[in-house]
DNA sequence: AGAATTAACTTAAACGTTTCACATATATTA
DNA sequence: TAATATATGTGAAACGTTTAAGTTAATTCT
């Protein structure tokens, strides 16, 4: 490794100096300056980043926490935010605690001690565990916003909303509902939005059940079961993850999609594009997400000052050939 | 930040003192050692990782570095060294370059700046980039071994092999090939080990056509004219994603799979059970491969003269629903 | 011309560790 | 008992940067 003071001698000045042209902070001639630069290049010197985070305190490096990479929601978002991270010139540290709480807590502990700038944070649930309180720096989170964060998601109850809309008017009266998680407030949000549209005294549409079930490909017990009773014409998954589920637990027993039932997802997965047939669900600007999580965290690290913000993401439905059109 | 100074203060003593008792090094009584553990946990000291690496020249991390984590290859493989590495007291940094060559060859600059001591590296193509050269640190490749490097990656001609026999064994007689890119050594292998084990003077299948496409679901203009000819009874992908796009195609088209036309995919991704119907692949063993990945890389940073290794893992074909027999 | 300002550069301290060299007290040996 | 070894602890240097404070020489002002 070829160091500051490397580059000094090479030019016969001061590391001081070579620091100065280097950062563009002190004053410095134009030849000297010039010299400088010639020098570093020659020399292929880059700065330790070890060494100006011990003296500035900042690694530039910010920490992404995710619950489960492979949750096919979360590579998109993780390859976003790399990108915009490295164009702002931060490494990104990734931590995968496999939706294990404790691991989830640790992390903050670890990161904290890796001394990054910053952390990208997706909750596995609602609650933030205490390590987070003495982690000191920003956090933003996203996807699943807790109040007293910076947050950035999508507008899941609009969400919620269009898929009602949609039922509605493709004159589904008999629905299912597989909601997720009741911890996860996105889960929540999308359950009441659809539930808000499609109530009402115009409204004539009835949700015979209405399940938890986890973020998950495999269905409870209980939700199989219900699939096996043909009272529904619809099903509302909560995402595309549990959509897929269905539709492959229908498959099974004999149930065509959508010509016997129909099903909905959200999030827009990769996936839904690849399961026949292909999904109708909601998609959420991933892209824009991560982009928006980085801007926002930059933003906090240079001025930690910022008053918390919370950026809510349009969304959109996708229709595609999950859902038949049924007859009155 | 509660530093080694506060806890020599805390207990009266000097902070060579504690630093030894926590590298366990020096030699340091039993009843100080006690007082020095007592005053770190009630502070909830954790040595500056920052300092440490400044000191000793090793900041307890690895770059992780792939080409596109929304190739759903990445995703576990990523999740399961992000977790082996952790568990080693490592932290991962993690670099995407989008497959885009320039990238890759920046970021190992990159990850050399931030001093990781070690890269896991699964390579976009089969030349290194110049900028590994000078990486000064362990570089272990991961899925696509590259000569004078350590690397663990599967058995690929085996997989290829099996694919033959099992579509000899199926009675398919006329096959297409859609092989991976050329530059690619594992893609190679696998379109070898099909043809060496279908070829034969007691063999009877022919390969109409062989053609090569990129890892990816978007198939070439060519190959999809091919899909057309109804020419053949199999088609052998060559990984998954051109699988389910050929599937995709197909579907379009209206050719039924497998009742008109068989395809098999490899490494056995998500995806290839939520299709319909579910691939028949060949199954990867990715989670050993992240793990082997990372414990090679610790040896050798801790033992930067040991041997190159290359680990090759089993393969085994996961009989699944997308290839029919066919009548002689 | 003398005083004051400025431009260009250097010296040295500091960040939090680890570890070498040294100091002191206690225990062992001859 | 004197000499030596051992156990326990401390002081200070070093890693590569940034930057406050200081120095020198050149420039500007009255």
């Amino acid at each position: 490794m070829t160091t500051l003071k490397d580059v000094a001698n090479a030019v016969g000045v001061s590391v001081a100096t070579v620091s100065y042209v280097l950062t563009g902070r002190g004053s410095v001639s134009k030849e000297t300056s010039l010299k400088v630069m010639a020098a570093v290049k020659k020399l292929g010197y880059r700065p330790n980043r070890t060494a100006q985070a011990m003296r500035t305190g900042f690694t530039q490096s910010i920490g992404l926490l995710l619950p489960d990479l492979t949750n096919p929601f979360f590579p998109q978002l993780a390859q976003k935010i790399e990108n915009a991270a490295r164009q702002r010139d931060f490494s990104v540290l990734l931590v995968d605690c496999q939706s294990n709480p404790d691991t989830e807590a640790e992390a903050f502990n670890l990161l904290k001690q890796q001394g990054v700038d910053g952390i990208i944070w997706c909750p596995s649930s609602d609650i933030a565990p205490d390590s987070i309180h003495s982690v000191g720096c920003p956090v933003v989170l996203i996807d699943r916003p807790i109040s007293g964060f910076d947050s950035v998601y999508s507008d899941y109850y609009k969400g919620g909303q269009l898929l009602g809309e949609y039922a509605l008017s493709m004159g589904h009266t008999q629905v299912g509902l597989l909601s997720g998680p009741k911890h996860i407030e996105g889960a929540r949000k999308r359950r009441q939005g659809f539930i808000d549209s499609v109530t009402g005294p115009d409204k004539n549409l009835t949700i015979v059940w209405d399940l938890e079930v986890p973020f998950s490909t495999e269905l409870s017990p209980e939700s199989l079961q219900r699939l096996n009773e043909k009272d529904v014409t619809l099903i509302v998954a909560a995402d595309d993850l549990i959509a897929v589920g269905a539709i492959s637990a229908l498959n099974e027993i004999g149930q065509r999609v959508p010509e016997d039932v129909s099903v909905t997802g959200f999030d827009n997965i990769p996936w839904s594009t690849v399961v026949t047939p292909k999904l109708t669900t909601i998609n959420q600007a991933i892209s824009a997400m991560g982009g928006q999580a980085v801007d926002i965290l930059a933003e906090k690290i240079s001025e930690p000052d910022m008053p918390i913000r919370t950026v809510l993401l349009d969304v959109e439905l996708v229709e595609r050939h999950s859902v038949k059109r049924v007859k009155a």
